[in-house]
DNA sequence: ATTAACATACATACCGGTCGGTATGTACTG
DNA sequence: CAGTACATACCGACCGGTATGTATGTTAAT
């Protein structure tokens, strides 16, 4: 049950660590992350962060399991359970994805795929969580192309578990694309791209 | 005129400066790159390296100027001077990069990407060198695309310029993949797709 | 003899992490 | 109900280590 803020809030406090620390996590990197940084953003204290966090590692991988993860579950959780043709779903999440992005996100990019790119090769603690994210993405784009193919919605002569990998790939390209030139058209242009390629995954045409 | 070494060989130690600069930031990323690390690599020493860049952003400036940008350069003035059919030329290019990866690229990824994901975000200096390097790829891809469609090689129905960022948005996606599933295995599978991807470039079919 | 090319020692700042101590809430006990 | 005992939550100074960068001395080449 989550009572109102009192002096003491431990699930309040840690909570307000785990977003600030996203926070810096994603603009600076994890390891440029400052623990400073996060206390300064809460003025949670280095005490109490260490009394809910044995190490900053265990702080980032509770940023993953605790943020990131779930965020990521919402997206892949619709596709599956979405019924209808899954072209017109995945079309549907790219052109969220372009709506969704602002400047802030433009700018420092997907924060998935940022920590993919800074920590996968050296924390195998990192690694295997955001491998999980990733495969489950995968998976479940891989899951709905099968249903489409055994509907006719999809072309039968593609590999799904190859084409879901290049959707995932083609996405966090879209992405670094986009952060290389600070520039939301060059991530509309590319993921007009992604589109299209999407688009060609209904049959016959 | 590249002399042999004597005592003072002030070329080669820049040289070698450059070379341990570039493994140290493709390993642990710019901010995290040591320059201690540096002099060791090297068995240059401080002074040394501060009598021939001013700073440490100098010298990622320069590992970016006098290494990264070259050898970037290399495949897309290939892809330019190349007067074949543009679809079998990317092709190429894409069985090269398959074979041409082994565990340390599968693990480190890719170094111009890198240095993307961690500091386009964060530094301008960076960011517009890499930009550049990433535009001229885009648009050597279009160029080759463009002259393609005039030759009837490739279709007429695409947007060259929106299949040149699609393009090096899967490709730098392949890398990131293999490099959080650690699996050069994932990496072919999704080079595959863009290669299909590209064999979908070519016109009727 | 100048000066470029180094070497050495040091300055300064920030990092993650620790530690002794305090305040608050809770549960048991007489 | 009061009082004691204990656990949890939190505080903030401090530590060793490492980072970039600097100041100054020394050596080799033209």
């Amino acid at each position: 049950m989550a009572r109102a803020a009192s002096l003491r809030d431990p699930d309040r406090t840690r909570g307000a660590l785990l977003e600030a620390a996203f926070d810096e996590i994603y603009e600076q990197g994890f390891r440029a992350a400052s623990l400073d940084n996060i206390l300064r953003r809460t003025g949670v204290t280095k005490g109490a962060l260490y009394h809910h966090f044995p190490s900053k590692s265990a702080l980032g991988y509770a940023v993953v399991d605790e943020i990131i993860v779930p965020h990521a579950g919402e997206h892949w959780e619709r596709l599956i359970d979405c019924e209808g043709n899954p072209v017109d779903a995945l079309l549907e999440l790219i052109q969220e994805e372009v709506d969704g992005a602002d400047d802030h996100r433009v700018s420092c990019g997907c924060p998935f795929n940022n920590l993919v790119q800074e920590m996968a090769g050296l924390d195998e603690g990192f690694r295997q969580r955001l491998h999980r994210i990733q495969a489950q993405w995968r998976e479940a784009i891989a899951a709905a192309l099968t249903r489409g193919q055994n509907n006719g919605q999809v072309r039968k002569d593609i590999d799904v578990d190859e084409t879901a990998a290049m959707l995932v790939a083609s996405y966090e390209g879209c992405v670094g694309l986009a952060k290389c030139g600070q520039s939301k058209e060059l991530f509309d242009t590319c993921m007009r791209g992604v589109a299209n390629y999407v688009r060609g995954l209904r049959p016959n045409n």
